[in-house]
DNA sequence: ACCTGAACACCGTTCAAGT
DNA sequence: ACCTGAACACCGTTCAAGT
């Protein structure tokens, strides 16, 4: 906390000894807390620095308090993860009604809320053991039931549905996203090629036969066939 | 670490004062550190108490040495993890040839790999920023992939396949075991369910009308149903 | 090569006490 | 009701030094 070291040292160099109301009244007006104000800051420091780096300890400082306070706004972290991915989903643009039938239209959507969880692996991660119940993500949820319906598609099965491809896009984010940023997990990717590489035919006759296939397609392919594959299973 | 307290009092009472070559003897036999123990204790602390307490540190204390000579024989906690996940698969028993058509035997196996990460959903988690690739865990792809090919499938439908239903099967365990095990993630089920309940029709009309098929179903007819359609997506 | 103690740099959450 | 400092009970990983 390097402003409140300097604002420290202005009061004793500058100010009189009385030094509580004086101290006061020279740090920068310190932002009321609130939840919005927490998800906020917690936001900011994930985009910055990565989620990681968003922990409650850090929160507090940045928020000049203790780790304490934080718990009136939010019952623990993991709820911190899901009102940030609230916010997350709010900026999401809703799908254009022009952008072809209800398929297209499901499979844009499913990908821009895959890719905005891509580039942040670990709140991905920690939304796949939550059950995200923020305002937003309803109508996410909502949307995409939508579609389904729209495709004719029983309540029911819409219904199963939309758990199967938010969780796949969720899971794909958390899988694939935290191997691109991070390097030992580029390691574990380096270690499986390898050990696929290396498969005898004899103990492994089936990988060893589609072994290219494996590793094959860009992310975006693979994302919208998968989604697409889903969704054909599910009609 | 009782027994070794004990060990400690049997030295100080019926023993001579030298203590090094007396307590080593006495001590019982401690057995060499290998990958294999390792793996072999973290799955047994993980058995008894959860994943969450089988740490490095607490590893090293049951193996009665310093966290720092783990590092001989894993990279990280991931590559634990890993190898503990091959472990289990192993113990998978592979689908008897006689058990219905290749759907048939795929879903058994894959709900098979499920319910055993099921009850093991912190190792789920883990696994899913992971890439496996110990050779049980390879058997496993490539059974999979012997069933979808015997489906009649094509080369990278099967290959792209794969990866969708383990990852289905990985992220259903990490997200499902969870909350049926911790008392917190109960809570955000509720919290979810409240929400739904609560949730306008005009805000979000479909979510309305399919209310009740959200939380319907039991987890076994919902992982068949699932995979099922997965399967039937991809052929 | 394998093993170690100690250190580095942190965590989430709770609690009693304040205002 | 809200806020706080301090404490509780831990983490993973690295490093220099030993054997």
């Amino acid at each position: 906390m390097p402003s409140a070291l300097t604002n420290m040292f202005a009061t004793i160099v500058f100010m009189s000894p009385r030094r509580e109301p004086v101290s006061r009244r020279d740090r920068p007006a310190k932002p009321p807390l609130s939840r919005a104000a927490l998800v906020a800051v917690a936001l900011r420091i994930m985009r910055e620095e990565g989620l990681e780096k968003a922990t409650m300890r850090r929160l507090a400082a940045e928020l000049d308090t203790g780790p304490a306070s934080l718990y009136v706004y939010v019952r623990n972290t993991a709820e911190l993860h899901g009102a940030m991915l609230d916010e997350l989903v709010a900026g999401l643009e809703p799908p254009e009604p022009a952008a072809g039938d209800w398929r297209e239209r499901l499979i844009g959507l499913l990908t821009s809320y895959t890719w905005m969880l891509f580039a942040r692996p670990g709140l991905a991660r920690s939304v796949l053991t939550l059950r995200p119940c923020g305002p937003h993500y309803l109508r996410l949820i909502d949307t995409v039931l939508g579609l389904l319906l729209a495709g004719g598609m029983p309540d029911r099965q819409a219904a199963w549905g939309v758990d199967i491809l938010l969780q796949h896009a969720t899971a794909t984010a958390a899988e694939q996203g935290s191997r691109a940023e991070a390097a030992e997990a580029a390691g574990e990717e380096a270690d499986l090629a390898l050990a696929v590489a290396e498969a005898g035919a004899g103990a492994y006759p089936h990988l060893v036969r589609v072994r290219d296939e494996l590793f094959a397609g860009t992310g975006e392919e693979r994302m919208r066939w998968s989604f697409g594959t889903i969704i054909d299973g599910l009609s």
